[in-house]
DNA sequence: GGTCATTTGTACGTATGTATT
DNA sequence: GAATACATACGTACAAATGAC
């Protein structure tokens, strides 16, 4: 069984650690739901609390996604587009702000990818479809 | 007042806007506690579950951490190092995984930068501390 | 369009555990 | 030990989004 009252470990860990694995390990694959707040808390004998900070957590990892009244499905990693990195531009990694998550259209536990070109000016992309590249030298 | 329930936004969310707009504008400063959960309670009228939710979502946005038993704090800025991003290697940003957090001592709301050299060898930094540069030839 | 069941979101109360001072 | 503060976890209730019909 995945989860043990009696252990030391808070139960929400328990929980989101038994879904991490069967995602990592391929069991549960992109697009997978997970089961609902209520079919958990029968199957695993939890509260709804502790089944939202579990799947909550899973989401600030990245893992999975959550649509509002529909269910939590694993996250299908987006085929990343490669952008040069400019000489003289600079790069950092931040988690957006409300608004450019909103903008972007980004899942929660994405961050974003701030570019600063040699001119001072700022873009900001989606860190779960961007990678950056410096090409080596003809 | 910084909370109206009878809004349509949720009570979190007013109380999260409250202090980021706090955090933002410069009026609480990196290092500065934010009130304790009874406190804000009290303060507000708000429960504690709306409380812990909008310091949550401050959390995942960066802008706070939290130390348990001790308070909630606006998180100071690190002086960030410039690395440069060598010929034939690359870069991505994610979030980091529970060990890769723990290893390298991060708050909730850091990604991480992942450096893919031309060997193949990859290298995860924390994503608040770090720079990515391409310097400007000759 | 409207209704209904399902599912997640918001929010309260309560209790207990654990970390820090 | 005591006081304070955050963490975990249960129960309850209603709101809001979604999809099926």
């Amino acid at each position: 069984m995945a989860i043990d009252h009696r252990s030391h470990t808070p139960l929400y860990m328990q929980l989101a650690a038994f879904f991490r694995n069967q995602i990592e390990s391929g069991q549960l694959r992109p697009g997978s739901a997970l089961p609902s707040e209520t079919r958990m808390t029968q199957e695993y004998g939890i509260g709804r609390e502790a089944i939202r900070m579990a799947v909550s957590l899973l989401r600030s990892e990245g893992l999975v996604r959550t649509q509002r009244g529909h269910g939590s499905y694993v996250r299908d990693s987006v085929k990343r587009s490669t952008i040069e990195l400019a000489a003289g531009s600079s790069a950092i990694a931040r988690m957006p702000t409300r608004t450019e998550r909103h903008n972007l259209g980004l899942d929660e536990g994405v961050p974003v990818l701030e570019i600063r070109d040699a001119e001072g000016e700022t873009e900001v992309l989606p860190g779960d479809e961007v990678e950056l590249t410096r090409p080596t030298k003809g």
